[in-house]
DNA sequence: TATGAATGAGGGTTCATTCAT
DNA sequence: TATGAATGAACCCTCATTCAT
């Protein structure tokens, strides 16, 4: 759709990016083409090898990038934070926040793991489990404070996650309810669940 | 790897079916070949269109089954329940112990939905949201008798989804906790939250 | 079209016939399937081998058939005349109207000579060759008689066989011409061409 | 057989064309392969997609291309010609001569007009049309100026369009009849018959 | 005789990638 | 940097043919 016909330098590389991150969570990593990249870039196919070394780096790139990003600003997010319950809470508020921001990266970051190749998948998947980490050290810490209910932590942790993960798929900005109101949600659910 | 030699009839198509989720939920539909699925099934790749029209054909059909029995199998395990916690404690019980039975179908039935083509994808689309408005109606109900707390239902239900989904992508049924305790553990998140 | 479901027996290879020469006539012999033939005639593609060897050995039968049908006919339409004039009329007359009542074998017969293979081809190239030496004869006989004007023989039985044969390509059986004036016409064209 | 080996851009389009040309005349458009093709002009069968959009589109353009060329020559050959007797010799040898000259092309053009799909065929069908329109007009001229006997135009414009058309498959350039005796023969045959 | 399932070869086409210009 | 032409491998799918039942 958007065509940056003749791009050049470095305006180059940034349009391979967008338009990679919206084509492969449109139609995912195996089902495009570099064509189809090259068109929606405005560059013939073989151009894109003065950006990239090969499709599946293309792919490591878009992941790793938005792991980086993601490990970044969850430090910060949790920045002085000591409490559990409060770091539980920012936790959650920057985990959504990001995740609606940041749609296709959250989104293709999960469903296009299986097609990352050895060494690429390794290094993402080593990132994930340092992410996960950060929320399982925090229900730990809770239970252990005698806050959080006594539970299996990874297990806790990864019900979490995939609820809080989930709104990159469903969640749209244009609708009726807005971020403050979905994180809020999210923190009321996770913490005291649906009974009165 | 396992290749039942000379299966004929019937037990071809079984076989199809069987290798068919395995191969598109490990490596995606995309991602597969009908050289593959046929060395797997122990036929050669032409054979296959004995059982099937086309690849898509087969993508929907493993979908779609999977579906028609998620609505049977949901509709006997409420029988009888009225009283909207007793539903959603059952709903529960059912999301949870079906996903982990049926991982692949459940993964495919998400992630490769994308694959699905014009009307495939429509008919796949409305089943879904049936099974989704099973749950709206459960916490609504809630709401309405004061027992659970008032919010906007539809996004809690895929919150509640969202979470109850995500073990197909995780749990390891030789793991240290069985079936019962998960059900358990995804009772308690989502009815009282993690706070003690 | 025309679908004898469960035609059993001699039946069934007429069918066969029927079909094929309808069928490669409309679409070429290397276009048609032994599916979309079996499918005509109303039995599964394995059971043609009942009846035929091959493809190919039914593609030959048909001409083959046409063949021997076309040099039976023209004998005993030639059969009492001496006369190189009377011999040519009566050429004429038996070669338009036996094109117009077989057009498929006809056309067939000249447009998939190219699909026959080794001996086949070589048999039926002998029959036409054949079949061609009978007008040459005729030339032949009317120069020396001093009927007809001197030229190439065989030159000239190509140019009137061209003309003859192609009213199998382009004559309507339901137009307004009739078989009988389309007889006359040609009897009349290369007798005394188009001039007063 | 020729292989022009690293022919770089136009030349390649030309050598397809040109063992287009020659192999589905040989063999028909449905027998011949990509790959064969491919070998004759030197690349690979994947690289004529460089050139062509499918098989299809190739021997519509063959086709099309000899179609236009036909209109545009036959326009000159008639030029400045207005009595309809000597329009009709002019056309005969017009035909003649370029249905000796490219054999190949005239060949295709009739007998895999079955092979062309939808529109191509229609942009075909109507474009001979109006070329046999040519030689219908000149009859009917020709018997209202009381120069040509009085028949159906349509009708004889086919009958004699068959005689001269055939000339393209039987016609051996290296014969003992030379293009010249050739054109008298057809003009004396279509104007005067055989009869002395 | 007929069927249904299978084979094995191959067909059109696509695509990541390379490289001379 | 960008292009256009090429490669080579592979993909989905079709088809003539075989054969146990």
């Amino acid at each position: 759709m958007v065509r940056t016909v003749g791009s050049r330098g470095p305006k180059t590389m940034e349009a391979i990016r967008t338009a990679g991150l919206r084509l492969i969570r449109e139609h995912g990593y195996e089902a495009i083409t570099l064509r189809q990249l090259g068109q929606e870039v405005g560059i013939q196919p073989g151009s894109m090898y003065n950006y990239i070394q090969s499709k599946q780096e293309l792919l490591f790139i878009l992941i790793r990038d938005h792991m980086v990003a993601l490990s970044a600003e969850v430090a910060t997010a949790l920045e002085g934070a000591i409490d559990p319950l409060d770091r539980l809470r920012r936790f959650i508020r920057f985990h959504v926040s990001y995740h609606i921001r940041r749609t296709d990266e959250v989104f293709i970051g999960g469903s296009e793991l299986r097609s990352l190749e050895g060494e690429n998948r390794t290094a993402i998947l080593a990132m994930r489990r340092e992410y996960e980490r950060l929320l399982v050290a925090i229900l730990e810490d809770g239970m252990a404070a005698g806050q959080f209910k006594r539970t299996d932590p990874p297990v806790t942790a990864y019900a979490i996650l995939a609820m809080l993960t989930g709104v990159c798929t469903w969640y749209n900005p244009a609708g009726r309810m807005g971020e403050e109101e979905l994180i809020r949600l999210h923190q009321d659910m996770i913490l005291g669940g649906v009974l009165v």
